[in-house]
RNA sequence: GGGCCAAUAGCUCAAUCAGGUUGAGCGCUCGGCUGAUAACCGGGAGGUUCGCGGUUCAAAUCCGUGUUGGCCCA
């Protein structure tokens, strides 16, 4: 809507709007209005001596622009952010940037052309880590610009960024005091890890696909029996790790000797494998005969000795105690052959059942998937190469038994597409197993929306939850702040911590920068240094003759964002906030983070604080295309939220992101349902531009005229809509408390266009139109303006746009700078009055039964009725239009309303019957045909059997026996009444329409006929709406005419025709009414003609 | 392979928790209104409630199973 001056200062209360609702044209105005007001400043200021209110943002990572994923997330935080602000909170609302990680680094390297790690190495750590931060900072930028474009209201000067040393501290400091509480330690474990990037990868960064792998049997011959157990691997590679085999110890075992006649390698093998993969053994290793010399349980071979296949390659190979034989493990299977090759340094069971069996983990790869010296005659060669020898190299001892090919599932590297190894490495934990009984109390403090992803999704996964990895071998992150005895007392900084044997109690856990200046060696200002890996690398730290150098490894990304909710208020260098506001309040996003960031978040508290740092959390779900299939942007599939805003708007796509999807569920994205969303603003746009034109002609002061200065002077619809509008902010209320939105939104636009639209407004058009200024009228005036200003406030944290231009026209110079400012409407509770409600209802279902009888009976809502029945089957219903006929009468232009409460029978009303001949037939015979006949003809005044049987014996002169399935009833209503069923709440009815015509209802239709074509007329010269006229009226129909003059005040009054005569040179256009040739002439009388010819000469 | 969520009119969703005649908006179509008018209002058609099986007097709803999609995990 149009003002000049932003501030709203000056700004013209009830002006001119566009005819349309434009988002295109609404919002920019609203931006620029925003920015000149400093809305959002004020806003805040204007809460800031409010209750807390302490969101945290989850922060999205900064690689790529934003999506419809994340614009959904942030247009849900902006709602509650401002829904909580209208609610009286002073909210924060610091936005966060999850700035580290090895996506960045992916992407850094590419820009600069690198390979691997190498690259980096000679490029320089701290200039690699400074192109970093670049490019993260310059993606910030980019989303916090389409954030901000999609209206979205946080403290976008001051994010919080993972890579300041304020926030970077926060980490530190959290991973420090969960060191105190010696849940802390060293250790090695079975990772993923991404060959390329040379670093481990977390379960959920990595994508699983088909891939084709060599499938091979072998056989490990028995150290101290005859014979061979057989094993199955699609990793041939491992066995130059194998430690020991696995069983099942209930599983039936045979040792068979097997035979191959028919071809060349002939030759008995005793080869032991599950009883129930014999043949498929047997099969594989194309033996066509066998024989069964021993049956043993899985226990039974617990102890066995094997020589390792592959000793002679692999001098180094696992040959300590224990290692070369059969043990039981949970993990086998009935499957393949029942035995599983074990290699405690790789897989990842393996490895946890090589610990509980005391065995070493023999990891002969390097960081890159190479084979290091221990791997002998295999070193050097990267793992997956190697396959082709160790297979060959098993050929020809005679241990292949079968070299065949398979698809499996295989893990790669979410960035590279690398095939990702399992080796075991020394990786730094938090024990939260440790703890897991008080995670789990913990979960019990937050409350979840919808509580199910709590109840099932997320206690499942903390119960099983291992400890958190959260070392990673790479450069852009936050330095783990660990120093580690040094062997030699010089300061290499290379962070070997070679020397120090894993005692947590020997190493020193900096918690913060003031901490690290005071206790390293080297000089360090704590408002300068930059904690990142090219700076704290190089310091060391001395203490009682011992130095101590940092280890190597950053955090994984999700520690960073773990610490989320004391970094956003930078503790530990600032502690004001955090005392004041810890734990959050809410947090909200997407389900994929209940295993994300709400695990996170929930681990680190716990680990550091024994608290959950939320309170309460909502899930939603994910942005999907208009098909159901996930987004994807690297396949090109996606919906851009720019081209959104573009096609329909910022306001719409919200209305779409907010109203349609229920809490937690995932969206379908639809370009359709956007639309609607654009068409449903436009009714609350024309809502609010209907009555602006006459409040301002009118002179309509809101300050001066308020609901309850015309109390008094309220009709029925007024008191209605006032009711109907607290109602919906008690509901509204209700919704937003328990965070579903989309019911809240989805009540006030029915609100708006049931109620307001399509009711209210019609019913208080005619008030409007009076010439004349009225109590009535003022009463309309201070109601509609009380409704559109509450129903704008409502609407202000969903589509902030188009809330803040209407409530800027509405309120001009006396409202608040921005609408934003408003608070959230409270129901009056005097305004109330259900009663009422109730029966509007019921006038609204009579209303739109009787529009439909009236359809059928083909009579327009122009041409009045005689009369209309209402004939209802409950005291209440009948009560409800008693009270209300007028309106019921008014409505569907009746002269009059009767109506026939339960007991009553309306006398007008017949009955007939239809006659099913399936059942006449067999009872009558011959005679079914006359009783048809009789029956069809029959018309009785009560639908009975017994009024039946009489109307009908009579007419066949004699009687008959009639049942209930012979007959079906048919009301009949008298000639030109229509009559349609209508049902309520409190019970149902009929609607009767009597369309018979009198002269004098002709004689109203005729003129209200003649009235709107004047009225077309009027606006075909663009006449204002005072405009008086000169009015020539020519009917060629004497009777037609007679009749529409008797309504001559009537015609002259609605027309605002102050004179009648010959109109010469002025607007002349003949029609048709009914037949009825009919011409009109009108042309604007003194003043208001030179207005009309001056517009007329404009155009 | 496992867990959680979803599947209802051409489209987007209600009704499912707590079993009782499947409903709304859009679209389509027919009509009305005519100073909100490129607006607004009414009627109508449109359903194997994803398939199969079970429990029940009664199932969209509860149970089992399968299919498809989403997310998480392996």
């Amino acid at each position: 809507m149009s003002h000049d001056d932003a501030t709203g200062e000056g700004r013209e209360r009830f002006a001119p709007v566009d005819d349309q609702y434009d988002p295109g044209a609404v919002e920019p105005r609203v931006f620029d209005h925003w920015e000149a007001a400093d809305a959002y400043e004020r806003t805040v200021e204007h809460r800031s001596d409010g209750e807390d209110f302490f969101f945290v943002d989850g922060p999205p990572y900064t690689s790529g622009a934003a999506h419809m994923g994340t614009t959904w997330n942030k247009v849900l935080k902006d709602l509650y952010i401002r829904y909580h602000r209208m609610q009286g909170y002073d909210v924060t609302d610091r936005p966060g940037y999850d700035m580290h990680g090895l996506p960045i680094e992916t992407k850094v390297e590419e820009r600069l052309g690198f390979e691997n790690k190498k690259d980096i190495e000679e490029f320089g750590e701290q200039a690699f880590i400074e192109e970093c931060k670049a490019f993260a900072q310059e993606q910030l930028v980019g989303l916090q610009e389409d954030f901000q474009d999609f209206g979205v209201w946080m403290d976008w000067d001051d994010p919080y960024r993972t890579v300041s040393p304020e926030y970077m501290e926060a980490a530190w400091w959290g991973f420090s005091q969960a060191h105190e509480r010696g849940l802390v330690k060293q250790g090695k474990r079975s990772i993923n890890q991404c060959p390329r990037c040379e670093t481990a990868i977390a379960n959920n960064e990595v994508e699983y696909h088909d891939v084709t792998k060599p499938s091979v049997y072998v056989r490990f011959p028995l150290a101290d029996r005859e014979g061979s157990l057989v094993v199955w691997t699609t990793t041939p590679w491992t066995f130059v790790a194998n430690t020991f085999v696995a069983v099942d110890g209930d599983l039936t075992y045979v040792g068979v000797d097997a035979e191959r006649s028919a071809s060349a390698e002939t030759g008995t093998d005793r080869l032991y494998v599950a009883e129930a993969c014999l043949e498929e053994v047997l099969e594989a290793g194309r033996y066509d005969d066998y024989e069964v010399v021993e049956r043993v349980t899985g226990a039974e071979m617990v102890g066995w000795d094997y020589d390792h296949p592959l000793a002679e390659e692999v001098a180094d190979h696992p040959q300590g105690e224990g290692a070369g034989q059969v043990y039981t493990a949970e993990y086998v299977e009935a499957d393949r052959t029942g035995l599983v090759h074990s290699a405690p340094g790789h897989g990842e069971e393996d490895f946890e059942r090589g610990q509980e069996l005391g065995l070493e983990a023999f990891c002969p790869v390097d960081s890159d998937g190479v084979y290091t010296d221990q791997a002998g005659a295999y070193a050097g060669s990267f793992v997956r190469e190697a396959n082709d020898d160790v297979i060959a190299d098993l050929d020809r001892k005679g241990l292949l038994l079968a070299d065949e090919e398979t698809t499996v599932r295989e893990g790669q590297c979410w960035r590279c597409n690398t095939d990702i190894v399992r080796v075991v490495t020394d990786q730094w934990f938090i024990t939260i197993t440790d703890i897991k009984d008080e995670l789990l109390a913990n979960i019990e403090d937050a409350q979840w929306h919808p509580e199910w992803a709590r109840d099932n999704r997320f206690r499942d996964f903390v119960e099983d939850a291992p400890d958190w990895n959260v070392s990673r071998q790479r450069y852009w992150g936050i330095p783990i702040p660990i120093w580690t005895p040094s062997p030699d007392s010089s300061a290499t900084g290379d962070g070997d911590a070679a020397g120090w044997d894993g005692d947590m109690d020997e190493v020193i856990v900096i918690s913060d920068r003031a901490e690290l200046a005071e206790r390293a060696d080297q000089a360090v200002d704590p408002e300068e240094v930059d904690l990142h890996k090219g700076t704290v690398d190089e310091l060391t730290i001395t203490e009682d003759g011992t130095t101590y150098t940092r280890v190597g490894d950053v955090f994984d990304v999700w520690l960073d964002s773990s610490v989320a909710s004391w970094g956003t208020v930078a503790y530990p260098s600032e502690t004001a906030d955090y005392e004041q506001l810890w734990p959050a309040d809410l947090i909200l996003e997407a389900h994929d983070q209940t295993r994300g960031w709400f695990w996170s978040q929930l681990g680190m508290g716990t680990a550091a604080v024994d608290q959950s740092p939320y309170e309460e959390v909502l899930m939603h779900g994910y942005a999907n295309m208009p098909d159901g299939r996930g987004m994807s942007k690297s396949k090109g599939i996606l919906v851009d939220p720019g081209e959104v805003i573009e096609e329909y708007g910022r306001d719409p796509m919200r209305l779409f992101l907010l109203s349609v999807t229920a809490q937690g569920e995932d969206m379908n994205f639809s370009w359709e349902e956007t639309e609607e969303m654009q068409r449903r603003l436009n009714i609350l746009w024309n809502v609010a531009r209907f009555p602006m034109p006459y409040m301002r002609a009118d002179g309509f002061d809101p300050e001066e005229t308020t609901v309850a200065d015309v109390r008094a002077d309220l009709e029925l619809v007024d008191e209605w809509v006032l009711s109907r509008l607290q109602s919906v902010e008690a509901t509204m209320t209700d919704h937003m408390e328990a965070f579903e939105n989309h019911r809240a939104v989805e009540a006030l636009l029915d609100f708006v266009v049931e109620d307001v639209s399509r009711f209210y407004i019609q019913v208080v058009r005619e008030r409007m139109w009076e010439a004349d200024d009225s109590a009535g009228k003022q009463a309309a005036y201070a109601t509609l303006y009380r409704v559109l200003e509450e129903v704008t406030a409502l609407f202000a944290p969903f589509v902030p746009f188009v809330a803040e231009a209407v409530y800027t026209t509405l309120t001009g110079e006396t409202g608040h700078p921005t609408v934003h400012m408003c608070d959230w409407p409270e129901p009056d509770e005097r305004l109330r009055d259900p009663e009422l409600e109730g029966e509007v209802e019921v006038v609204r279902a009579v209303e739109e039964a009787g529009s439909n009888a009236r359809q059928q009976a083909e009579r327009k809502l122009r041409w009045p009725v005689a009369r209309v029945v209402v004939d209802v089957d409950s005291e209440a219903v009948a009560a409800a239009v008693e009270a209300r006929a007028d309106l019921v009468a008014d409505r569907l232009n009746a002269r009059r309303v009767e109506v026939l409460g339960p007991a009553e029978e309306w006398g007008e009303l017949r009955y007939s019957a239809v006659a099913d001949m399936s059942e006449l037939g067999p009872a009558f015979g011959d005679d079914a045909g006359r009783v048809m006949e009789a029956l069809n003809a029959a018309r009785v005044g009560e639908p009975t059997l017994d009024a039946l049987r009489t109307t009908v014996s009579e007419a066949l002169d004699g009687g008959v026996e009639l049942t209930e399935e012979m007959v079906e009833f048919r009301r009949e209503t008298p000639p030109e009444v229509a009559g349609v069923e209508f049902a309520a709440e409190e019970g149902g009815g009929v609607v009767y329409v009597d369309t018979a015509l009198t002269e004098d209802i002709e004689s109203e239709g005729y003129a209200r006929e003649v009235v709107r074509r004047v009225q077309e007329m009027r606006k075909d010269l663009d006449l204002a709406i005072e405009a008086e006229i000169r009015l020539d009226l020519a009917i060629d129909d004497d009777r037609v005419a007679e009749l529409v003059e008797r309504h001559t005040d009537y015609l002259e009054e609605e027309v605002r025709a102050s004179d009648r005569g010959a109109v010469e040179d002025g607007h002349r256009r003949t029609w048709d009414v009914e037949g009825v040739e009919v011409e009109i002439g009108i042309e604007p009388r003194g003043a208001d003609r030179r207005e009309a010819s001056s517009q007329a000469s404009s155009e």
